[in-house]
RNA sequence: CGGGAUGUAGCGCAGCUUGGUUAGCGCGCCACGUUCGGGACGUGGAGGCCCCGGGUUCAAAUCCCGGCAUCCCGACCA
């Protein structure tokens, strides 16, 4: 086995990431501070996500529309809590075409406001409820400490923006997307079991009634936001207008939502999975499925017609037919990216009939007859899929731990005990020793409802330290 | 915004304390050859506003002053 070129997560789990994402070239630093080049494999992924999460969030009955990036300031100011929230991190045009503007423009951090005008003018009557948008959008917060993919000044995101006739519309819609969009993509495709709840009045979005959250647990402990969907109550409707005319021919305000999902996902995706020889990927996201890896010249046939025949049988595969390179590195090199399944195609295999398989997420090397490649490979792509969601529910599971008291909390995981124990100033005491509450369920682990009348009492909180 | 550190080849670094000829090393890159079933090796080669500006000096990567940028640790966040 030849040295580790990363660092060991048990030896520094940041500084791991930090490898992985380089030698896996998924993305590098850009030139001004806190932005990000997502590079070819990187920005395959979050394409493969993408498609995922597009393709349900039409399927929901959403269409896809795209708002301005520049945003007048003014429109911030509409919504207390939102300018409130964001202002430290908005960047501020205010110079164009030579000149000081007289109006300054924001570079959208989030788009409820410019979305919010626009709806007050498209809805007019009910026949016009719902309204259900999703932009693909980058946005840019000024932040203090910028992590590839997981905070960067700029990212990718999709936002959804929507507007109903009444709270409980606006409710089921937030939770439709929590769990048929997000949830779904989260551990289907990108096998991460997410706890599905909701956030505190301290974590919840600036202008938002309730906030839900869908919170991945990291191999190094620590829990990772991905994906976030709000009630908005009537705060923009109210802000912007947005209202309409009832069948009794009465005006009303109305109700509106948003939820987000970023390129934060990929480092979740990388945290979650990866192990010391790299990324481990499922194959639902993985860009290829199958790397057919010949080894001499002599096995590229031999090679690229298992390869057509994988893809005739729907799999995503690749063959690398780099015979310059020593086989160990380009072993290594596809490890590092974490394609699930190398196929071994050497004149010793071809001699014999068959091929090698080396499998990704267990590092298990076995032969397999070349006739009976694309017949077992789907297969097996489906079983290492299902034996990843499996292992990371584990460790999440192991990883978290019923607690009496808040003291109790110390170290990495999950920690679980009755929001009543905690309290807004219990939360706030996590708060100082690094700790917040990820977010709250049911006590039986089922979503907490939302709106004014809302019990929290019987609350259970999940309690972790979080990226 | 606090605390710490660093800017020298594409990347990672040495050199600076004590100024002195053509500024080094590893990886990577190019050429050729031998290799190549777990990050191969040999030979040859290309590649530097030594972060920027000013100063001291016969002479500055090295000393002095100023600036800029980045990274790490905290508070904010998808």
């Amino acid at each position: 086995m030849a040295a580790s070129v990363l660092t060991p997560q048990s030896a520094d789990f940041p500084r791991w990431y930090q490898d992985v994402v380089a030698k896996a070239e998924l993305a590098e630093t850009g030139a001004a501070r806190g932005t990000q080049i997502i590079k070819p494999w990187g920005y395959a992924l979050w394409e493969r996500i993408q498609g995922e999460l597009d393709a349900r969030i039409k399927a929901t009955g959403h269409d896809n529309v795209y708002f301005p990036l520049f945003i007048p300031m003014e429109y911030f100011e509409r919504e207390a809590e939102h300018v409130e929230g964001f202002s430290p991190e908005l960047a501020v045009v205010t110079h164009g075409g030579g000149k000081e503007l007289t109006e300054p423009l924001a570079v959208r951090p989030t788009s409820e406001t410019v979305i919010g005008e626009a709806m007050a003018r498209w809805i007019q009557g009910h026949r016009d409820l719902p309204l259900l948008l999703n932009q693909w959008a980058n946005v840019v917060r000024w932040e203090l400490r910028p992590r590839l993919f997981l905070r960067t000044t700029e990212f990718l995101w999709q936002e959804g923006h929507t507007a109903h006739a009444t709270w409980q519309e606006a409710q089921d819609e937030t939770l439709r997307i929590l769990v048929e969009v997000y949830a779904e993509v989260l551990r289907d495709v990108l096998a991460v079991p997410v706890l599905l709840g909701r956030k505190t009045e301290a974590e919840k979005f600036p202008g938002a009634e309730s906030t839900y959250t869908l919170e991945g647990l990291m191999r190094d402990g620590k829990a990772l936001q991905m994906g976030t969907s709000h009630n908005l109550g009537q705060n923009f409707a109210t802000a912007f207008d947005i209202a309409f005319t009832d069948e009794s021919g009465a005006r009303r305000q109305a109700w509106t939502t948003s939820w987000g999902v970023s390129t934060r996902v990929v480092g979740g995706l990388v945290m979650a999975h990866g192990d010391d020889r790299g990324l481990r990927l499922p194959p639902a996201v993985a860009p290829l499925q199958v790397v057919v890896l010949a080894v001499k010249d002599d096995t590229i046939p031999v090679a690229q017609r298992l390869a057509a025949e994988l893809r005739d049988a729907g799999v995503r595969v690749r063959v690398d037919q780099r015979t310059n390179l020593s086989f160990g590195r380009r072993a290594v090199d596809w490890e590092l990216k974490g394609v699930p399944l190398r196929l071994e195609v050497g004149p010793r295999d071809v001699a014999a009939g068959q091929a090698t398989l080396a499998r990704r997420d267990t590092g298990d090397k076995s032969a397999v007859a070349l006739h009976a490649v694309a017949a077992q490979l789907p297969g097996l792509l489906d079983a290492i899929q299902a034996a990843m969601l499996d292992g990371a529910r584990e460790r999440r599971d192991a990883a978290t731990i019923d607690v009496a008291d808040p003291d109790e909390i110390d170290g990495p995981g999950f920690f679980r005990l009755p929001w009543a124990q905690l309290g807004v100033e219990g939360e706030a005491r996590l708060a100082e020793r690094g700790y917040t509450v990820r977010c709250l369920l049911t006590a039986d682990g089922g979503i907490p409802g939302g709106g004014p009348d809302r019990d929290d009492a019987g609350l259970v909180a999940y309690v972790a330290k979080a990226y």
